[in-house]
DNA sequence: GTCATTTCTTAACTTAAGTGAACGTATTTA
DNA sequence: TAAATACGTTCACTTAAGTTAAGAAATGAC
């Protein structure tokens, strides 16, 4: 499992086995149960999230309906808002499959940061690539219909399709339920005829 | 002008004169004229740009017709996709306001970096804040009608609102200019009724 | 294994966005 | 200054998403 995450951060910067060591010795792999709730809405955490095997989502819950927002997968990481905003957070994350996770805070980060600024340099590294992408991310969902965005999640993400309900992939297209069924239902026909 | 920057930079850390001196030495200020364009598609450029005044939009061509998906105004921060991804770009960048921007390329990054460290955790921070920012930004797209996102970006940014055209504003609101003008008319409808 | 709950689909109806066209009003530019 | 272009609004029509409701299928709890 270690070395799954080494293998990730060997594409960025190398690591001596000093600084390997410094990490496993931080003992911050977590393994949680399909289902388990990490956040909820109005908590005060300091818990950043890197998923090294399973899937977690973030959801608000808006006039009493569920509204799926991301999800993040293998070698994915999430740092919820109230983190860096130190405001109580508006959205719930849990485990949409058993996950194993590393669990980082930010005194951890300024420990590790100062013994190895190496560190601070890969997160600054992987933080601008992320920002990149997530921008893209927007720029391809604001550009498109429902239809072309599922069309889209189908080539980039099919394993998403597979691992997550279907409710929980309407509202991270950005509709509601029924209407992914219909569009569904409306590309089979399409692709019959 | 320069003063703008500082201000802004003592929100996350204190520089000492030396620091600054070598900011200002590196002569990156630049004013451009409304309607210049910065960037095209198709090109690679290593360019990041910081805005002190003025505002830029970027934007996509789809068959034909121009997508704005972003605006950047005072002291917001753009690294096109094309500088991290080494790629040619997507998007085109230009101004909608004679602006006077930073402008950045990686090597003087590095070179900063390597003779300043505090200006890599500066980028660290700024860039986790962003994405968080981005984030939020981007569930409220997702979980709010069109009409929603207008009524929210007058609340957020009403300054957009006055200094953007209607139709750059519309693709920004992820509909066509048509619906912008009629969903304004229906509000404007409901606040007499 | 049975019951209850959740999830997914389908359908009929409502509402709002997309489309194509027309028109008046800036704004450019020749 | 005149013509051309770009911009914003309105309209009629089409298409697709929201809403409400019902029922089938899958999942989970006991």
């Amino acid at each position: 499992m270690q070395d799954l995450l080494f293998d990730f951060i060997a594409k960025y910067i190398s690591l001596t086995d000093d600084e390997k060591n410094a990490i496993v010795s931080l003992d911050i792999f977590r393994s949680f149960k399909k289902g388990t709730t990490l956040l909820k809405e109005g908590q005060r955490s300091n818990d950043g999230y890197f998923v090294l095997k399973g899937c977690i989502r973030t959801y608000y819950i808006i006039s009493g309906e569920e509204k799926t927002t991301a999800f993040y997968t293998e070698m994915e990481a999430l740092t919820p808002h109230c983190v860096i905003n130190k405001a109580p957070s508006e959205y719930y994350i849990s485990c949409v499959e058993d996950t194993i996770l590393i669990i980082s805070t930010p005194d951890m980060e300024t420990e590790m940061f100062s013994k190895f600024p190496k560190f601070e340099s890969l997160c600054r590294i992987l933080g601008e690539e992320l920002l990149v992408k997530q921008q893209i991310n927007f720029d391809e969902f604001k550009t498109s219909s429902p239809e072309q965005r599922y069309l889209n999640l189908l080539q980039k993400r099919p394993d998403l399709i597979q691992r997550v309900p279907q409710h929980q992939l309407a509202s991270y297209l950005g509709i509601k339920p029924q209407s992914l069924s219909r569009l569904r239902a409306r590309i089979l026909e399409k692709d019959k005829g």
